[in-house]
DNA sequence: AATTGTTTGATACATACGTTTTAAACGTCC
DNA sequence: GGACGTTTAAAACGTATGTATCAAACAATT
């Protein structure tokens, strides 16, 4: 840390960030291997344990570096919630959601790291709940709220907000699934603004008849089967 | 194997077929260690080699052992197609999907490691879509078809599909952050009923306005955003 | 009861992987 | 320019884990 003044900074450090989260992002933390991941930095296997420790070490160096610009990026679209219209915000929130999360780019890592931690949680999962999972998952439940209508309970809300979700993930948890059952899917920028598109219509759809099948079973107890026959 | 008359059977083999499923569905393939496994099943580990041959062979079982009853009870439901309403159809579809994917006991385990294999593919991946994927979603994607009558493209019926194991899946898949965001949620019977009534509520509202978007885009080219201002 | 094929138990082996060590190279400051 | 702290390189270490070995125990047939 003496060395203040000079540009390099420790590039290795920097290499090593960037493969292992190229790594992490596609094999997990587990399966990721710091060999591969030395390798594909161009460093030494010691450099790891020099600079962050452990291979944990690392995996927190990669958070921290991809959380510092994923914060930053959220703060500023947080901004702009003026005088759209909810369906609108929707549809801004599933595409960016979509984009940020299948683009095959190394840019937004941070919410594939985040999808990862969903389905296979390291130690940094409590963190990653606190920072994203749960900003993130307010912004979605604000903007559903009001395409209720204030007219649908908190739990309604709550399961409306995680179909959403589970759509868009399910696209980044079971792409090979996904590759067998629709061979024809991309994840191109196109196919993504399609697919949202998709899912935002189906979405709407789906809160419009939570909302009619709430006010139904409010009236007729709790006998369910609305629309079932 | 020309011992064929007595009733043992290899007790041992049974009890770590069991053993290795449990494990098999609560951590995946690579994380079950075969020593606990075997610990569990309260055999040795030799056991494991010369029954199955490797740890591969005793998953082999695994699958084969539940695709038996799996696919029995598969055919079986296959039968009452009745004069069911598309809808109702629907709600037995998702209830019996989430039933089987949320279900605590250890019956319907294929089901759970058809789940894994989808975020977690392994050797079996191949046979795993053919033998139950592929089944499970053309039998939907006739119930959404009906549905949607007949005015869906196939690539918005598949979207549709796909919407809806979507939301299903990720109550399995990322269980630690469902407990996180609503933590009120449980999975007993009746918490997973609800939840299908949710699923299919939602889900009918989506498929009728993909329905709906769709001849709106059919007229107006493709301009998108038709619900968004 | 003896023999033979089958199953189990304890241990050993081989490899993969995270981590540590030690020496050399590099850059900075006096 | 030399000394000292910093960074890298190569190899080694320890453990975890899947697999193989080999003798003992068991069951069945004659």
């Amino acid at each position: 840390m003496v060395t203040l003044s000079n540009e390099h900074e420790s590039d290795t450090r920097q290499r090593l960030i960037e493969a292992a989260a190229g790594m992490f992002v596609e094999q997990g933390f587990n399966a990721a291997k710091v060999r591969d991941i030395v390798a594909h930095a161009g460093a030494n296997i010691a450099a790891v344990n020099y600079h962050f420790g452990s291979k944990e070490g690392l995996y927190a160096a990669v958070i921290q570096y991809h959380s510092a610009q994923a914060i930053e990026v959220l703060s500023q679209q947080a901004g702009d919630d003026g005088g759209r219209t909810p369906a609108a915000r929707l549809h801004d929130y599933v595409r960016t959601f979509l984009k940020r999360l299948l683009t095959q780019t190394p840019q937004f890592t941070m919410s594939k790291l985040v999808a990862r931690e969903m389905v296979e949680p390291t130690a940094a999962f409590g963190l990653i709940i606190e920072k994203f999972v749960w900003p993130q998952y307010h912004a979605l439940q604000a903007i559903v709220r009001t395409i209720a209508g204030e007219k649908l309970s908190e739990e309604l809300v709550r399961r409306c907000c995680l179909s959403i979700v589970g759509q868009c993930l399910y696209y980044q948890f079971a792409r090979q699934v996904v590759a067998c059952l629709d061979p024809e899917f991309g994840y191109g920028p196109a196919d993504v603004e399609r697919l949202a598109e998709h899912v935002v219509a189906f979405s709407l759809g789906g809160i419009r008849q939570s909302v009619r099948t709430h006010a139904g079973e409010a009236q007729k107890s709790h006998s369910g089967h609305v629309n079932d026959r």
